[in-house]
DNA sequence: ATTACAAATGAATAACTATTCATTCAGTTT
DNA sequence: AAACTGAATGAATAGTTATTCATTTGTAAT
């Protein structure tokens, strides 16, 4: 009955907890997170992290992997739409990495983090790798048939698709450091 | 006489202990590089960065103005060459940012790890935003006036410096998250 | 109602790490 | 060569924060 019932299922209190991370490290970069931040802007106790994920890098490391999931998950619903023509989806594509969901400097930063110790962190890098790698198939393969459709000779597709994950990226970036107003692609 | 003299010019021990600090940046991550990592990574003792930079943030701070100015300059040197055309500098330009020197994953690490943290830390961001701001109007300029060489007609020399920044920041982001092998541009 | 159970709490603890500063040391001056 | 000077040292301190766990509390079963 009341906001925060007792005893609610694992799955809501886990997500609950991994969204008030997102806040926390947008607000306070990766180490300037503290367990006391997390759990009192999820409005529980300090206790609740170590419950529910053991450990605190358990914690950041399911925080990396829900907003993979996410964005995998929004362009896993492009590409598996049957109703789009192949145009159509890379232009979705496009759309979908300039959303204001994406785009959301929040977001941005909370990217940023986590590619920023990649290096120094093998589990990291290794979630980063699947993601990425999962991505960039599917997306060159749009491309290749669009080649062929289009009969476009001397375009390789795996380039295009590595310029334009590249640009993206680059775009996000500039976006993170310098918070000005574009949407011109 | 030995390799550590005891008195030697602050400037020259201050440089030894930043490149020290890139080197745990690059390795443990901005986190994870603790003072006692960088001194004995330095072959210094403990206190020597409170007696040189008083604390550790103003350590990371000159850490990654000593990073930023060796890339300006770096590019300096290419724009106010008098020998070089403008096609030629752009070229050199391309060159610079994807030299050894450059897309070496240490430096790279350390980019992104500052990056990381801007939107938590105004400092990082001030000085971020000052060299990214020196460099974009010098390349601006250069594709401004190309376009006029060349009598290109709607190209706008803005929009390309955008790009282009966003393509090399974007590809060494690729090069520190899959580190495969490539060169091809 | 009573009991049993698991989720949640938060004070206490343990571990880590930046910072301090009294002392040591190497080079310079007189 | 004795005294001086400031750089360098590193043991001790202070502050921070992750983690633990005995206790509390809400919910459900009997």
């Amino acid at each position: 009955m009341s906001e925060n019932p007792r005893s609610m299922p694992a799955k809501t209190r886990r997500r609950q907890l991994i969204k008030a991370t997102i806040k926390c490290i947008a607000k306070n970069g990766l180490s300037g997170t503290t367990m006391a931040d997390v759990t009192s802007k999820a409005g529980l106790s300090l206790g609740i992290v170590n419950l529910h994920f053991e450990t605190k890098e358990k914690l950041l490391i399911e925080t990396l992997r829900f907003i993979t999931d996410e964005y995998r998950n929004g362009l896993d619903k492009i590409f598996f739409n049957d109703k789009l023509s192949v145009e159509e989806k890379i232009i979705a594509h496009v759309s979908f990495d300039f959303s204001r969901a994406i785009t959301d400097r929040d977001k941005l930063a909370v990217w940023f983090a986590f590619w920023g110790e990649t290096k120094s962190r093998p589990t990291y890098m290794s979630i980063c790798a699947d993601y990425i790698d999962e991505i960039a198939k599917n997306l060159t393969s749009l491309f290749s048939t669009l080649k062929k459709e289009g009969n476009y000779t001397s375009v390789d597709p795996e380039l295009v698709c590595i310029c334009y994950t590249a640009l993206s990226d680059g775009l996000w970036l500039d976006l993170l450091l310098t918070p000005k107003g574009w949407d011109a692609d």
